[in-house]
DNA sequence: ATAGCCGGGTGGTGA
DNA sequence: TCACCACCCGGCTAT
């Protein structure tokens, strides 16, 4: 039996019964604590998650977290959501939030989303990905998108990062001082001269540029005191 | 309405329904005869596949041909399965070969398959696409502020939004500066005094305060012609 | 993730 | 000047 039978396997995944029809298709499992994802072959890193838990993870912005850490540790990460899709709509979620969570899952985050009806075609998709060389074909047609050309998306994500500024506020004012560094540098009444931007809006603004910063980011070497625990 | 809500269909698409429904959420539907996909929005194309039909160019070996073309000539592939998934198993097709299948449209092929019950999901799915836009992830999901520390997060999360600055480069450079405001208006000189911060990052941070802002927010007045069409 | 609601800031108009 | 109002922002909630 080869290395390429073999699965880890995420010890709180056994009740699930998908390790046990990993072995019924003759795979050697492997039981461990996992920190991140519930299976792994080879090559590939996969998280199981039946409907309900999916939907809930989503509420509670779990998944991302998830899905960045399966990111940065494995290369082929794979989320599988098991059960029926449609009883996912029923559920009574807003369908562009659910299609908005799995677009920004596989486009963003780099996940392969696969939709399983039950246990035994989980381990079936499983079982299929362990025989795949993890490369292979041609080109590598996993292109990193380079970050290049979204130069103006980033002003404006920037400037509308202000207080009290959202995205046509922060468009009125780039318009008016042309640079982000203008906009940066301006005064409070230079600010209010924008159309929507009042004397509050204006000094919230200032208040922030010109506060000095006061570091509360946890230094390695500095012992830290217990200060807000009781 | 703006040039992103548009989308141009397949003729053949017509009897789908799915081009209907498209508009019934507000979209400007532009029928063409397309080559290879049957919806494109801007940055997407999709190719759309009742189970049946699904099975059909699977068994053929078309699935492939037209995953290639669609990635030949669209940087961002995508096949929309529509329908009930657990019937294509009951079809009698051997899991196996579906999850080979589907895992190899998606590893090698770099398609990104969705599944949806039905022609409705389908079009939210494509409106939803419609929308996204290439954005780039810096970390893990930024934790929700409480109000006390909003000052400094503000501060913190508005630097560390420069291009290459993170959480960590972006509390030394405020350390050193002291204020938002003389970041912003540093030089790439100043600005790569910072350890951490390379010529290259401190040229990428220039750019992006210096260069005259190009408004691309839709304007109410202004007619705005399609970006992507031939 | 997305949509909707609500409270509050802003600036313009008309009394 | 003041009061009303349309617009925008952001925070919260439900799905």
């Amino acid at each position: 039996m080869s290395a390429r039978n073999r699965v880890v396997v995420d010890e709180r995944e056994k009740p699930s019964g998908v390790p046990l029809l990993l072995k019924e298709l003759g795979m050697m499992v492997d039981f461990r604590l996992l920190e991140v994802g519930d299976y792994i072959v080879p090559g590939y890193a996969v998280e199981r998650k039946e409907v309900g838990d999916f939907l809930k993870s989503l509420y509670s912005h779990r998944i991302f977290d998830q899905a960045y850490r399966l990111r940065e540790v494995y290369e082929n990460p794979v989320l599988v959501v098991e059960g029926d899709v449609a009883q996912i709509i029923n559920h009574g979620i807003k369908p562009q939030a659910l299609w908005g969570a799995l677009t920004t899952l596989t486009f963003d985050h780099g996940l392969k989303v696969f939709f399983t009806p039950d246990q035994t075609q989980t381990a079936n998709l499983i079982y299929t990905l362990r025989r795949k060389k993890p490369h292979l074909l041609k080109g590598p047609v996993v292109k990193r998108t380079r970050k290049v050309e979204v130069l103006e998306t980033t002003q404006l994500q920037l400037v509308s990062f202000l207080p009290g500024i959202g995205l046509k506020l922060a468009d009125r004012m780039l318009t008016k001082f042309q640079t982000v560094r203008t906009v940066f540098s301006a005064s409070a009444a230079e600010l209010s001269t924008v159309r929507g931007v009042g004397k509050v809006t204006a000094n919230r603004i200032v208040k922030i540029l010109d506060t000095p910063y006061r570091p509360f980011l946890k230094r390695p070497r500095q012992l830290k005191l217990d200060e807000n625990n009781s």
